[in-house]
DNA sequence: AACTATTTATAAGA
DNA sequence: TTCTTATAAATAGTT
């Protein structure tokens, strides 16, 4: 996209792979609204940054959650 | 986009909605596995169609899951 | 299911 | 790190 093309592998620089991912999470998000919305579907997404940092969205009626296992039975 | 711009609220048509919707839907699921190498994250997506029908996507290490409330203690 | 005219996302740069 | 903008990518309407 923009001033060049990339390929699809990770990025190796650590301040360019958050600054793309700050952007790129925020893209993401905004198409689960907008498919949630225009074609009435539930839409989670789940996001871990390469820092452990989570991040959520989902569409209203919905509930997404990593349960961990020991929750399980 | 493209022919027209639209306005992001429920699409009314019900074969208009099913052709946005598959669309869109492999639409965002490319955008998460781009996320995912370029920065290193974990992406789980998780979408319901209008009709009830599950779609999936998640990056290797990481399976996410509905959990039915039934099985949470 | 393919095709494009456009809109939208975004990679680099400031 | 927030803003800009040239360009790549997604996609709405059409066929």
């Amino acid at each position: 996209m923009a001033r060049g093309k990339i390929a699809i592998r990770r990025i190796d620089n650590p301040a360019s792979r958050q600054v793309t991912f700050s952007k790129r999470k925020s893209g993401l998000i905004k198409k689960a609204k907008e498919l949630a919305i225009l074609c009435d579907a539930e839409v989670g997404v789940t996001i871990f940054s390469s820092t452990g940092r989570l991040y959520e969205y989902s569409s209203s009626r919905f509930s997404m959650g990593l349960v961990p296992q020991d929750n399980l039975h």
